[in-house]
DNA sequence: GGTTCCTGATACAAAGCGTTACAATCGCAT
DNA sequence: ATGCGATTGTAACGCTTTGTATCAGGAACC
């Protein structure tokens, strides 16, 4: 489910943006300004920004111009004018895509759709290892195959669950991941008040890569915090 | 330097906007009808095509909707018709974007150069399938004679409907595509509420495809999501 | 030492998926 | 057209995976 995040500085638009988001099968985050949307970029994952150009503080431009420096995030554009230079320069400075107000929210979910058809999504974090044979701990895991190999040369297969979780934190080895990060990366959905879906998940991986799982090492947890991998991990294929 | 394919039945937008594209930094090459492009695919590498919808013959959205089954060709759709409705069904039906006619022709070019940013290079390389002998994970396909070898010579014969699925995931390796997906993709048509169509498909080509079809390496499947292919696919003939 | 909160393990129920079997359909040759 | 074999969609069964509830152990705090 793509995660889409909406910068407007109208509520009135952002809340009606991000709702008819969320009746048609993404998750929708709204963000009010420039500084309201660097912070809720820094935490969560997004797929793809709808930006509003004209707003106080920084506008649409300059952020647009900004992110596609650092960023790889999508971007479409959202403005009041509608004549071709406008259009024009949105695009050369980096926007994927253009709409002009007032639009129709059915032409916007289409663009959006048409943007991540393209964009890489869900491949940002599976480019990098999808592929590849990665070793940590002592134990070896083929992304492919979803196997992984341990120092006797006893294989696991890894459930899609397992698997997922696995290359998330392999992704941030030596970094503590909270329970709602790391739902939000493997599942891409928000923790209830008394998820214990994570811990439960981390359980379950323990015992096939720990080799004490009582104690474990390779996986440890945070107090109150969450969990982080201790591993180098090597790409070796 | 891209390579864009124009499709247009009138000689004259035909001409202009390829002569117009050639000044600014790229190849073009014109085509007058789904005839003409079919035979100027099979050829050549492209990056992009911009194709009109209203043509003689077989329409523009025809067109967008058959090559996207099998190939990963940015497609930016032309067309006289500027109101919502067309807009959205040209986007919802494959294309990556649509330009109203009449259109400034640098819109255009900064919209072809908006979409092939997004666009990873490699796909380009992909270009058409048919035609072609693809060899991927140790197997060798001829997309002709829709006949499989193995890694020991074996020979599979793939039925039409093995075939169609194989391709469509071979146009998207290591990507993961929903059931919804794979069947319009492959049979064209929308899913039933408990259709496992797909899922028996997937059974019988990894049956054909895979060493051990009990432990699938070269088609995975994401729980809850889909199924992918993970492998690189080499074009070698 | 006791209390409270957090975490790990277990158990269970629901959902997802692979497979088999069978019926409907298609392709092809007669 | 007709019949036959191959192919493909549908239904059903059972195993696996996964989210939730629950309980017990252990750490932090007083």
């Amino acid at each position: 489910m793509p995660h889409i995040l909406v910068v407007d500085d109208h509520r009135r638009i952002r809340d009606s943006v991000t709702r008819f988001l969320e009746r048609n099968g993404m998750r929708a985050t709204a963000a009010a300004d420039a500084r309201d949307m660097d912070e809720k970029l820094a935490k969560g994952q997004f797929d793809l920004m709808v930006l509003d150009v004209m707003m106080p503080g920084e506008d649409g431009l300059s952020i647009c111009k900004r992110l596609s420096a650092e960023k790889r995030l999508p971007i479409i554009m959202l403005t009041a004018l509608g004549q071709d230079q406008d259009r024009i320069v949105g695009l050369e400075i980096g926007a994927d895509d253009y709409l002009p107000k007032p639009f129709n929210p059915r032409e916007l979910l289409a663009r959006i759709k048409a943007v991540l058809r393209r964009a890489p999504g869900e491949m940002s974090e599976a480019g990098t290892i999808s592929g590849r044979i990665l070793r940590f701990g002592g134990l070896t895991l083929d992304t492919d195959a979803h196997l992984l190999t341990d120092r006797d040369g006893n294989r696991v297969q890894l459930t899609t669950a397992d698997f997922k979780l696995l290359t998330v934190l392999l992704a941030r080895p030596r970094t503590v991941l909270s329970r709602e990060q790391l739902l939000d990366l493997t599942a891409g959905r928000a923790a209830g008040p008394l998820d214990r879906t994570i811990d439960n998940q981390i359980s379950r991986l323990r015992r096939k890569i720990e080799t004490d799982p009582l104690r474990p090492v390779l996986i440890t947890t945070v107090r109150s915090h969450g969990y982080s991998l201790n591993a180098d991990v090597e790409v070796i294929a």
